[in-house]
DNA sequence: GGTTAGGCTTGG
């Protein structure tokens, strides 16, 4: 575990234990927390603290008992002497490039010193051994760059082992031992010509040969060795230091690596250049996987480029594959069935379809085709056996890396192809690209991780998760669209067209005719004899926009209508609706004392052909003013209404859907991110069957009818966590943000 | 305050 800071007095300093030069200094120090309010001082509050190498040094020669000091960047593990000293149960670990000390001088009853003047700072500095200047038993921090590497194993004891070669600009190739109980916290090594960074590992002779085994508070740092990529550290802890002069390491060896050095090239080999027998590393995506038997598990991939073998056809029993049906497409060498043996079957079975993985020294086995005579052609399995001989194995890969950049646009470029050769349905497609049925579009560069971990996080965070969408509200899509008040965040119902009606013969009673003076006002007949509208139509004009024109449509009855109804009433809902053209803007008013009036802002107050606009009944103006067209550019939804002094509500889409990944289930909001996620315009939604069709595909792609939790596609989602206040409560919610769905409808 | 492993294939 890291955590940031902590501080306290320096209530014991021991000695600097020195054995071979700075890189093994060590010493021990009791800190007591820093808090003079606490009357009684418990044992719990002094911890036992280690530091390693420069800081050691560094501590010993600047730091007195009673000092007050910072640490950062330290490890927290179990203290084995907590029986013994009845200290805290913890001992904190400083070594690596992220420990830091900020030293102050002992509390002083005087103004406290201003920091950074008075402070000693002590910070480790790294020197890096080339491989060839290692010593026996020397405790040393090395860069290099990875020729060979076993994915990490169970070993006997406790820990997972990994096994590396490394060389450098010396030449010098030595084999390096990490041991370290979790899994995850190996160095995230994915191809040959990998650069690693690791500090205070031993170095020592066996077997005649210089090794580097991970000593005492180790750590390493893994980088990418394409030259020209960014220098991006991969490491288990989220703070970490990294500077120039690191880029620098890294981009030397890479150059290195490129050019003269030892280090074997091994280009990806894609299923399309693979030959009988060979054994390669395949970059590919998972698109299903079933067990065979309890050592074997089957996993069917793809890379987008065709095996110019025959394909082995593997006999699943029915329902034992999950994701998908890959029939068709086995035909088309474009699917290898891998067979997953022994010791990786674990591995195999953890991951998901959808994931981009690589698998290590796959074989590729030539073998006779059932039924067919002998001498008849032979087809390709391909095989991951036992073992881990040769760097045998299999990992999930980050998305983001160049190698499945590259992939991605294989897989895409393959889809479309197979699109026009087989003129293939939507439903192949679909499942052809299970993960790229979503696409995140933002710039962070978050590892991905699980819903289970999305849920246990405080807001504000944002996180990168695979997930299934398990179900969605509301499932009558036209219900998700909201009307949205930008000034005062009111969200309101669409009113359905009956509701419409009978507020529109509401709202425009007791209407009679009037004449404003800045309008034109014509009488139009309508195809009913008794009703005629007024059209009051604006003089003002938008001096940029001559042709249009914004009309006041107001209803009257006819003088004998009038005679036996004295009432009269405004527009008629489907009369705006029929009257009004893409041309025009229409305003459906009633008047009063002599006065136009806008209708209550439970209807429409605009309507342009089928759209609809409406005006938020807490921020508009009340009454009708003349229209203002003064500055105004162009007629628009926007710009009447500000003419009008009517506050525009927007169109919105509000959706929650429940996902899900294996680890756990959340309800997330699609809100903000809505119009990019389903490429549909919200204000198009609310008129235009076409955008509303869309997102009907969009959701039945996530939920194809009677489908089972395995055929449902993967989506790559942005989420972004947050808390609201609600009612004087914070809550915390979770968005869907930075993505969208893939153009393929 | 440090066991484990210490690359080196092949079957199913």
């Amino acid at each position: 575990m890291t955590l940031a800071v902590t501080h306290g007095k320096v209530n014991f300093k021991g000695p600097l234990v020195s054995r071979r030069g700075d890189l093994n200094c060590i010493l021990k120090t009791v800190i007591q927390e820093d808090a003079p309010q606490q009357s009684q001082a418990s044992n719990d509050t002094s911890i036992n603290v280690v530091l390693f190498g420069g800081l050691a040094k560094d501590f010993s020669h600047s730091v007195n008992q009673g000092d007050i000091v910072v640490l950062s960047g330290f490890t927290v593990s179990p203290s084995p002497t907590v029986r013994k000293d009845k200290l805290h149960p913890c001992i904190l670990h400083l070594d690596g490039s992220e420990a830091h000390i900020h030293v102050c001088a002992a509390p002083a009853p005087a103004p406290a010193p201003a920091v950074g003047s008075s402070g000693v700072s002590a910070t480790t500095k790294y020197t890096y051994v080339p491989l060839n200047e290692l010593t026996h038993g020397s405790l040393v921090n090395v860069y290099a760059v990875v020729t060979f590497f076993k994915l990490p194993f169970p070993t006997k004891g406790t820990d997972y082992c990994s096994t590396l070669k490394l060389t450098d600009q010396s030449g010098a190739k030595v084999g390096c031992t990490i041991f370290c109980e979790k899994q995850e916290s190996h160095p995230k090594i994915f191809k040959i010509g990998d650069v690693i960074r690791l500090h205070r590992v031993k170095a020592q002779i066996y077997g005649g040969s210089m090794t580097l085994i991970t000593f005492w508070g180790w750590s390493a740092v893994t980088f990418d060795g394409t030259v020209g990529s960014p220098v991006v550290p991969r490491t288990p802890t989220k703070k970490f230091h990294f500077g120039e002069e690191d880029s620098g390491m890294v981009m030397a060896l890479r150059d290195w690596a490129a050019s003269d050095s030892p280090v074997p090239t091994e280009p990806t080999v894609h299923l399309s250049a693979v030959v009988p027998r060979q054994y390669f590393n395949l970059t590919c995506q998972l698109l299903a996987k079933a067990t065979m038997d309890s050592a074997c598990t089957l996993l069917k991939v793809w890379d987008g480029t065709r095996c110019s073998y025959p394909l082995l056809t593997v006999p699943v029993e029915p329902g034992a594959l999950e994701g998908g049906s890959p029939a068709v497409s086995d035909r088309q060498g474009l699917i290898a069935n891998v067979l997953v043996y022994d010791n990786h079957v674990d591995t195999a079975q953890a991951l998901q379809p959808g994931t981009f993985l690589c698998i290590y020294n796959l074989h590729a086995v030539p073998q006779s085709v059932p039924g067919e005579a002998s001498g008849g052609q032979e087809a390709l399995s391909f095989h991951l056996h036992g073992g881990t001989s040769f760097g045998r194995g299999l990992r999930a890969l980050p998305p983001g890396g160049p190698d499945i950049v590259e992939l991605k646009r294989a897989l895409q470029s393959c889809a479309e192809q197979m699109e026009d050769d087989m003129n293939s349905s939507l439903d192949d497609l679909a499942w052809f690209t299970p993960s790229e049925i979503s696409m995140r579009n933002c710039e962070h560069t978050l590892q991905q991780v699980s819903l289970a971990e999305v849920k246990s996080s405080a807001p504000p965070q944002f996180f990168h998760v695979r997930a299934q969408v398990k179900s969605f509200q509301p499932q009558r899509l036209y219900q998700s669209l909201k009307l949205f008040c930008s000034q005062c965040k009111t969200i309101e119902e669409v009113p359905d067209h009956k509701t419409l009606r009978t507020r529109f013969q509401e709202a425009v009673m007791d209407n009679r005719p009037c004449r404003p003076a800045w309008a034109v006002s014509l009488i139009a007949d309508t195809e009913d004899p008794s009703r005629k509208f007024t059209l009051h139509v604006s003089s003002a004009k938008c001096p940029a926009d001559r042709d249009s024109k914004l009309i006041f449509v107001q209803e009257c009855l006819t003088s004998t209508a009038c005679c036996s109804a004295p009432m009269t009433t405004g527009a008629d809902f489907q009369e705006m609706c029929h009257l009004s053209s893409d041309q025009e803007y229409m305003v459906p008013v009633r008047s009063s004392r002599g006065k136009l009036l806008l209708l209550d802002h439970t209807v429409p107050f605009l309507f342009r052909g089928k759209r609809q606009f409406y005006g938020c009944r807490q921020c508009s103006k009340r009454k009708l003013v003349k229209p203002t067209v003064e500055g105004m550019e162009v007629w628009n939804e926007k710009s009447v209404s500000e003419a009008l002094g009517v506050q525009l509500m927007q169109y919105v889409s509000l959706m929650k859907l429940e996902l899900e990944d294996g680890s756990d289930t959340l309800e997330v909001l699609l809100w903000d991110n809505s119009e990019n996620f389903f490429h549909v315009c919200a204000d198009d939604l609310a008129h235009c069957q076409e955008a509303q069709d869309r997102m009907k595909q969009v959701m039945d792609m996530f939920q194809p009818a009677d489908s089972s939790t395995s055929q449902r596609p993967w989506l790559d989602l942005c989420l972004s966590l947050y808390s609201v206040d609600e009612d004087g409560q914070s809550q915390v919610q979770c968005q869907i943000v930075n993505t969208q769905t893939r153009d393929i409808l």
